[in-house]
DNA sequence: CTATGGCACGGATT
DNA sequence: AATCCGTGCCATAG
């Protein structure tokens, strides 16, 4: 980012410096974005200069050399990385608000009632102006997990409009971000985000989408206990071919559009929302996986901040009695863009050491992270921990594979080891208990216990074992089991529909 | 008797 | 100081 540098008028380190910048860490792109933005039009000594899009390299490739304007950017390489604070961003400025009063961009942390709004947003240009209050009607009626529980006629009679018509505007919400909200069951929120898929197919995914259709409109409760052999024989396929199916569908679609994530997720710190924008962007440059990584932060605002020389100038001029507000302005603003300069500073050397140390988790997935307590990172930082804490607190990160995270999962204690028994359990032959499974671990060096490993099964949704059929030779286990299956859905309810929707176990 | 989930305690983390 | 997390012990289901 291009601040202007303003030292000369700053007034030294003060508590209500130390305190601002501490707060701006805490926020998250959004929540920045709303303080700049009332920030300027309170403060009239704050200026914000436009900058004009990079034409060569839009933004993210926005590598030293490729273009004049990326030159200005402060660019760090560590070895193969670039982190850099991006000066362009794709935070759509609020002038294009073409809706309703209600959107002046909320509080992000205020959950499930954003929602409404994230998806009216995105609808809104193909919606008819007669068919908003329907709309907001659908919206608002949703429950927690994006579903629409309620009869659809119910709507139509409240309207006074035909069935048509609102399931319309229904068709509309299931393909906005979230896919699937708004559909009536896990079910159906499945199969739209399947058919959205489909619009743009890879040639594996061809071969999958009509078994995958077909295994979910007809098998989706034999699915959700993981009866893989069963559903093998009713789709003429083998277990193993089931369990890659299974896997597909795990990874890509989310019975519960609300509810976090695409591909994984069990992960009980995140059943929140997935729609929110990533602050830090991390790819490769170029697409490609052997580039350098390229960590880019997104600056919640265009162009860059400064203080308006041109208000600086008029303090001299100013007449007495406006004197002493000016000039509170004035330093508010010089405070202002000096603690968003520290702020984007300290990110920047936590997302450097932050790929240095997870750079094996960001290319290569979930079973390489390694555990670090943000106390240790702290310690190579030579800052304080609580700053660790509130720079990453509440902030998002999109990883190479397009997946959103939050960036807390960079702490995940037992994330590896939970990759570790996820893996486990997919290669059995037959079910192995709890015991069986710590005793693996432990001599994979990872040291755990029993119960520890039953905690972790629940995290990643997986049924005891006695449920779980294994492979190939647990038919005969099958055949004698199919209630037991229905059985353990009561008891076990923590699974859900299809396994892999996430709960957090109780907790006290 | 064995496998698992619940509760609760203590140490580590934030 | 407040929370989170791994574990041990115990009750219960199979």
């Amino acid at each position: 980012m291009i601040l202007q540098s303003q030292s000369h008028v700053l007034r030294p380190l003060t508590t209500a410096h130390l305190a601002q910048t501490m707060t701006l860490l805490e926020l998250n792109g959004e929540q920045l974005r709303q303080k700049i933005e009332t920030e300027l039009a309170e403060n009239p000594a704050l200026e914000q200069i436009d900058e004009n899009r990079c034409p060569t390299c839009g933004r993210a490739s926005a590598v030293p050399g490729v273009c004049p304007l990326c030159n200005h950017i402060p660019v760090q390489n560590i070895d193969q990385t670039i982190v850099f604070v991006s000066p362009f961003t794709d935070f759509k400025p609020t002038d294009q608000v073409d809706d309703d009063e209600d959107y002046t961009g909320e509080d992000i942390n205020a959950i499930p009632e954003d929602l409404p709004t994230f998806i009216l947003r995105q609808i809104a240009p193909e919606l008819a102006v007669e068919d908003r209050s329907i709309a907001a009607h659908i919206l608002t009626s949703l429950d927690d997990d994006g579903l629409l529980r309620i009869p659809i006629i119910e709507i139509a009679r409240y309207h006074h409009c035909s069935l048509a018509r609102v399931e319309k505007v229904i068709r509309l919400i299931q393909c906005a971000e979230p896919i699937g909200t708004g559909s009536a069951t896990p079910q159906e929120a499945l199969l739209i985000q399947l058919d959205v898929l489909a619009e743009n197919p890879t040639p594996a995914f061809l071969r999958l989408y009509p078994l995958a259709r077909q295994a979910i409109i007809d098998d989706i409760d034999l699915l959700s206990r993981r009866a893989y052999n069963e559903i093998g024989r009713k789709l003429g396929i083998t277990t193993p071919e089931v369990q890659r199916l299974a896997t597909f569908i795990s990874e890509n679609l989310n019975p519960y559009p609300a509810r976090a994530h695409w591909g994984d997720i069990h992960h009980s710190s995140e059943p929140r929302h997935n729609y929110i924008t990533p602050d830090i962007i991390i790819s490769h440059l170029n697409e490609s996986p052997d580039s350098p990584i390229v960590v880019e932060i997104l600056s919640p605002y265009a162009g860059a901040l400064r203080v308006n020389p041109l208000f600086r100038e008029a303090l001299d001029q100013a007449p007495q009695e406006k004197a002493e507000s000016w000039q509170a302005h004035l330093d508010q603003a010089s405070l202002l863009v000096k603690c968003i300069q520290q702020r984007n500073n300290t990110m920047v050397r936590l997302m450097q050491n932050m790929v240095r140390i997870q750079r094996e988790f960001i290319i290569h997935g979930d079973a390489y992270l390694k555990p670090i307590t943000r106390a240790k990172l702290a310690i190579e930082l030579d800052v304080h921990e609580s700053t660790i804490s509130r720079a990453v607190a509440g902030k998002a990160v999109q990883l190479p594979n397009r997946r959103i995270i939050l960036l807390d999962k960079f702490f995940d204690r037992s994330l590896q080891i939970r990759t570790a028994l996820r893996d486990l359990i997919e290669e059995e032959i037959r079910p192995l208990s709890d015991t069986d499974l710590a005793k693996k671990l432990i001599s994979m060096g990872y040291p755990v216990a029993r119960r520890t490993v039953a905690k972790y099964r629940a995290m990643e949704g997986i049924l005891p074992a006695r449920f779980r059929l294994g492979g190939t030779q647990a038919n005969q286990t099958q055949s004698i089991r199919p209630e037991l299956g229905l059985r353990s859905s009561t008891r076990a309810a923590t699974t859900a529909v299809t396994g892999y929707g996430k709960h957090n176990l109780p907790r006290k």
